[in-house]
DNA sequence: ATAGGGTTAG
């Protein structure tokens, strides 16, 4: 558009902005800030609602917060994107202070803002505190939503209480959806509760019966349990059914680029001489630091060097290593996942934080892990 | 035109 001399209005820019969020392009994010200031006109509610968003996603929650303390207009989303963004950086605390502030502006907040709040104290492990939002929520004329339970499931199973969690599932006011079901699922995966998976499996593929992800869950529940049959006629069911996987894959932008990496890594990357050596440099300074690879996440029936070669070959790590090849000394490492990420690499990420003196942002699928110092945002619960 | 819910083998 810029080329053909069409210029742009603040649509365009509304529209482009959501989606470098998505992929976590900070840098083209900034670039059409800069044109924002460049313009000298100001920008409307739902332009800067996006430019809010976009910082939010792309894990600079400084920039984003920057943003909505500038603006003269604030509506609901405003408030709502800052809050979603506090909690998907898992700052949970700033998300209920910015909470308070709206109550005590005498902003309603709506059914989204509870979403934000509570999935935000799933992810955090504040399960007494959420429920009681749960219940406060009703106060304000919100009533739970189909969403709202999900994150109480999923705060209740990632928080070990699968009976309390299953309770709210069979007492639903209404049809329990895939997500319901599948945290449900995930949470069975992080407790080692074979028997419930099986039984929360059948309602799930009644719902799901194509979900790649679903399968792959029930045979991680499986191979955890040393059970390598039945992992063997998940996989096969996948087979016959031709469901497939997307392939795990971490990515950076360094200027205009966007660089993806695959588990194993092209072998060129792998074999260059720059690669090797911060590699090399990198296990001895990790070792240092007490970082040993933890091979339980490798949910394959194989030798445990192969599983060693395995998860040192992550994509986040090859993405790890590219970006302190390829960025100045000091600047922090953005990496972004299509999965989430796996103990070993959050691991390995703490460690490498600690000894490159670099802050590492993360993102998995849709949430944050801000290394710094040897320590992790997320404080280490899943 | 902007904000929201679970997860994932290579």
């Amino acid at each position: 558009m810029q080329g053909e001399g069409m210029g742009f209005s603040w649509v365009t820019l509304t529209t482009v902005l959501p989606v470098c969020g998505q992929v976590t392009a900070l840098h083209s994010g900034k670039e059409i800030h800069g044109q924002i200031v460049k313009s000298k006109k100001r920008g409307d509610v739902p332009l800067l609602n996006s430019l809010m968003d976009m910082y939010a996603k792309c894990g600079a929650i400084d920039y984003c917060r920057k943003v909505f303390d500038r603006m003269q207009n604030k509506d609901i989303t405003s408030w709502n994107t800052m809050i979603s963004g506090y909690s998907i950086n898992g700052q949970i605390e700033e998300a209920m202070a910015l909470f308070d502030e709206m109550i005590s502006n005498r902003i309603r907040p709506d059914g989204i803002t509870f979403v934000a709040l509570l999935s935000g104290c799933s992810h955090s492990g504040l399960t007494s505190k959420g429920k009681r939002l749960f219940h406060v929520m009703q106060n304000y004329g919100v009533k739970p939503s189909l969403e709202h339970y999900a994150c109480l499931v999923d705060m209740l199973g990632r928080s070990g209480k699968l009976d309390e969690a299953l309770a709210v599932v069979e007492s639903l006011p209404m049809k329990p959806s895939g997500s319901i079901w599948g945290s449900l699922l995930n949470s069975c995966r992080l407790y080692g509760n074979v028997s419930l998976a099986e039984t929360v499996v059948e309602r799930l593929f009644e719902i799901e019966p194509n979900n790649p992800g679903n399968y792959v869950m029930l045979s991680n529940v499986y191979a955890n349990a040393g059970m390598w049959e039945e992992v063997k006629r998940v996989r096969e069911m996948m087979g016959m059914r031709g469901i497939k996987k997307d392939a795990g894959c971490s990515w950076i932008q360094i200027k205009h680029r966007i660089h993806t990496f695959v588990a194993g890594g092209s072998t060129d990357f792998r074999n260059s001489a720059e690669f090797c050596r911060i590699w090399s440099e990198l296990s001895d300074a990790t070792k240092k630091v007490g970082y040993v690879p933890d091979t339980e996440v490798v949910l394959h029936d194989i030798n445990a060097e192969m599983k060693t070669m395995w998860v040192c070959g992550h994509s986040e790590r090859l993405a790890a290593v590219y970006a302190l090849i390829n960025t100045g000394d000091g600047m922090p490492v953005r990496i972004t996942k299509n999965l989430r990420v796996c103990v070993d690499c959050h691991s390995w990420m703490k460690a490498v934080s600690r000894v490159t003196r670099r802050l590492i942002v993360l993102r998995d699928t849709n949430r944050f892990h801000h290394f710094e110092n040897g320590t992790c945002s997320c404080k280490d619960y899943w």
